[in-house]
DNA sequence: ACTCCCTCGTTAACAGCGTTACGTCAGCGA
DNA sequence: TCGCTGACGTAACGCTGTTAACGAGGGAGT
C-alpha cells in the first residue's frame, strides 16, 4: 500500500483527476469532459478513473463537490455563523448561489438540470444549507407559509433564475432579476412584508413604454433613448 | 417526386419518425432515443433521419414541436382568444405550462435544461406566447415593473417550479407549489395586489410546527398526526 | 532468503453512439 | 428512349463509456 512517500498518493491522484476534469469543463465545455481526455490531461490511464470514481457520474459529482468547496472557501466566509438577521442570511446565501451559478455555467447546467435521475450530492448539499436557512426563518416566527413550501419556493425561484440568466447572452443579462425574484418570494413567504414600492407611478410608466414605439413626431433615435431611460428607471433597484 | 400515392410520402415518413422518437422518449427515457433505435422503430434506415432532420438535435426539436402541438390541440383550446381578463389568461397559461411539464418529464428536461446552447424552437415559441400574455398586462396598465422584467420573472418561476417538481418523487410533489409561485410573482409584478392572506395565524402555526418534534408528553404517532394536519392546513389553498 | 500471493497499472478490446461516404437503383424530363 | 437527379441501403469512421485480461511489482509467511 502506498503509505505517504509515493510519487503521488491515492488522494493526490484523485485530486489531480478532479482538477483536470474541472479545467476541461470550464475551458472546453461539458462535451470535452470525456474519460479519455480527462485521463490524458491528468496523466493517468482511463481505467484509473473507474477505480477511483466508479463511474463517470461519480467523477462529475466529485468535480461538483470540489468546485463548490473551493468556491465557498474562496468567499470571505462571512455571515455563516448563525448570528445575523435570518432574512439577511437568506439574502446573502441567495446572492452567493446566483453568483456561483453564473460563475460556473457548464457545471451548473450539468448538475442542476438532471432529468429524473437522482440529484447530485452537490445539489442535496446546497438544498441542506438552504433548508437550514429557511428553518431559521421558521423558528423566528417569520414564515407565513409551510416551511417545506417556503423551501421549495426559494429553491425553485433560484434555480429558475439562474437557468434563465444562463440561457441569455452575457451582455443582455438582467442582473437585478435575482434580487427581484428573491423579493417576490420573500413577500409571499414572510410574515412581515418588506415594504413594496410605489405602484401608480411605475404602472403608468410601464404602460407608457408599450405605446412608445407608436408615438408620432419623434425620431427613432429619440424613441430608442426614451425606451432606454424608461427601462433603466424601471429596472433600477428601489432603495 | 413522390406525388401522393407513394406507400409513404415524405411527410408521412417524417411524421412516423417523429412519432417513433416520441414514443421511445416517453416510454424508455431520453437515453433510449438513439438514431438507430428511432430508425428501427420507425422502419427506416438511420441516414434517413439525417436527410429529413439534418441532425439529432433537429429530431429532438421536431419531437418537441410535435408534442407541444398535439398537447395544445388536445386541450379544449379555451380562453386563447384575447378576450378574457389578462391576469386570468396568464394564470391559465401558467397552469397549462406546468401541466405540460409534468406530463412530459423527459421531453421537458431535455429542452428546458440546455446548457449554453441556443434554445430550442419549442422554447422560443413558448416564450413568445408568454411574451404576448405579459404584453397584454402591460398595455392594460397592470404591470408595476418593466415588461421584460416581468417576462423573465414569470419564465424563471415557471421553469424553476417545473424542474423542482420533476426532481422529486411523484407522490411527494407539492402540487400547489405552482399556484404559490405564480401568486408570489404576480404580487411583485402587478400594480393591483391580489389580496394576501392572513399573516399572524399562519406565522404562529409555522413556528409551532418547528417546535412540534420536541414537544414532550406526546407519542410519536400523535406528533406525526399533528404535523400532518399542520402541513395540510398550511398547504391548503386559501380561497 | 526465498517463494507465494495479492494488488495495481497497462493494454487492448467490446458494444454502442452520432454521423457520413459511396455504390445502386428508381423515376422524371427531354 | 436516353440521361440525369435524387433517394435508398450498406458499410464504415471516429468517438464514447466501460471492462476483461494480462503482466509486473512488492509485502507476507515460512
Amino acid at each position: 500500500m502506498a503509505t505517504t512517500q509515493d510519487t503521488a498518493s491515492r488522494d493526490d491522484i484523485r485530486a489531480g483527476i478532479v482538477a483536470a476534469a474541472t479545467q476541461l469543463l470550464r475551458e472546453n465545455g461539458a462535451n470535452a469532459v470525456t474519460t479519455r481526455a480527462v485521463a490524458q490531461a491528468a496523466g493517468v490511464q482511463a481505467p484509473t478513473i473507474y477505480r477511483l470514481f466508479g463511474d463517470k457520474d461519480g467523477l462529475i459529482d466529485a468535480v461538483a463537490e470540489h468546485v463548490m468547496a473551493s468556491y465557498v472557501s474562496g468567499k470571505s466566509a462571512a455571515a455563516d455563523v448563525t448570528a445575523g438577521d435570518p432574512v439577511a442570511d437568506l439574502r446573502s446565501g441567495w446572492r452567493a448561489h446566483v453568483e456561483f451559478g453564473l460563475t460556473n455555467p457548464e457545471l451548473y447546467a450539468l448538475i442542476a438540470a438532471r432529468g429524473s435521475r437522482a440529484p447530485s450530492p452537490a445539489t442535496v448539499a446546497g438544498l441542506d444549507v438552504l433548508r437550514r436557512r429557511v428553518r431559521r426563518l421558521a423558528t423566528a416566527g417569520l414564515l407565513r407559509v409551510d416551511e417545506q413550501r417556503a423551501l421549495l419556493m426559494v429553491h425553485s425561484a433560484g434555480n429558475g433564475t439562474i437557468l434563465t440568466l444562463l440561457g441569455m447572452p452575457t451582455d443582455q443579462r438582467d442582473l437585478a432579476l435575482g434580487e427581484a425574484m428573491l423579493d417576490a418570494v420573500l413577500t409571499s413567504i414572510l410574515a412581515t412584508t418588506p415594504a413594496t414600492p410605489d405602484t401608480r407611478t411605475n404602472a403608468v410608466a410601464v404602460t407608457f413604454a408599450t405605446v412608445l414605439p407608436d408615438l408620432p413626431g419623434l425620431t427613432d433615435a429619440e424613441r430608442a433613448l426614451m425606451a432606454e431611460w424608461l427601462h433603466r428607471s424601471l429596472t433600477h433597484p428601489t432603495p
